[in-house]
DNA sequence: CCTACAAGCTCTAGCGACTAGAGGATCAAG
DNA sequence: CTTGATCCTCTAGTCGCTAGAGCTTGTAGG
């Protein structure tokens, strides 16, 4: 019934150290130790670990996530919060595509623009270098906002 | 003629403390100095800087910079590597791009079935408990690429 | 010339969500 | 009882900055 950390990453899919990282940061609970001090988990652990990587997967953030799991145990409250959790995380994923996009469009221009031939005539140094050769003003949002991502 | 790194940093958008750190990281050249160890730019710094601010908020790594600059500073070689830098990172907005919009898909999914009603019943947090409610594959990338950004 | 004070300096630490590695203990199978 | 896989804690690194402490310098006004 009780199993380790190792069988807890296989049966959900998340590494042994990210586990461990979830219990510092309060995902997930300090489970009971044998004698040796190694963790013990059980079956309640995979199904919050898998609600866990499933919200990661989704792209929220861990603060979010504890705020999703603490819903998630108080299911006769109203579902209005977790809708407007999710709501706001689909509008940050929406300005994030929008602005992908732009710079797909720029790129795009500079790659098609590039004759292919010496540095000095390249497109793309000369956009780079000179920022009145683009039309977009992609550089507008917060400072540090270019949505790119950790991967 | 000289001007501060406060200059700098307005002519080129550019907080000071980044100017710093990409001095730092080997982005911008270490300048000249005043008795009193203040930094002194000229114009090629402005232009410099504003090369990497672009390419920045086009997305491009700091070691892409790198290279770029690297590259441009040699204006009679074939731009066949500028070339191929820029449509890797064009490949790499494309995927994060897909990427977001399968999770703009699912996420819009989860929202719209909310009923609205009891946590107990809400589908958000059904499909995050119940990865099997959800048709995407979306965990299958390299681990950690979620497609998320840093703002 | 002197005094404010804005702006500069270096250094360290923090963000988010992990990942990697050292150095050692424990558990389960044979 | 031994082997070796797995576990433990701890620290430090990733990326591209950002924030703050505590001190020094440059410059403009009087």
């Amino acid at each position: 019934m009780a199993f380790s950390i190792g069988i807890l990453s296989r049966r959900a899919g998340v590494k042994v150290p990210t586990i461990r990282y979830y219990e510092q940061v309060g995902l997930m609970p300090s489970p009971p130790r044998t004698d040796g001090q190694q963790r013990r988990y059980g079956d309640a652990e995979v199904a919050r670990l898998n609600f866990i990587r499933h919200a990661r997967e989704l792209g929220f953030e861990v603060d979010a996530i504890r705020e999703l799991l603490a819903m998630s145990a108080q299911p006769e409250e109203s579902c209005a919060d977790v809708d407007r959790l999710a709501r706001r995380h689909l509008a940050e994923v929406e300005q994030r595509i929008a602005r992908l996009i732009a710079l797909r469009t720029e790129l795009q221009r500079m790659v098609t623009e590039c004759g292919h031939g010496r540095v000095g005539e390249c497109r793309v140094i000369q956009v780079l270098a000179d920022h009145g050769e683009c039309d977009h003003d992609h550089g507008g949002a917060r400072p540090g906002s270019t949505g790119f991502a950790e991967a």
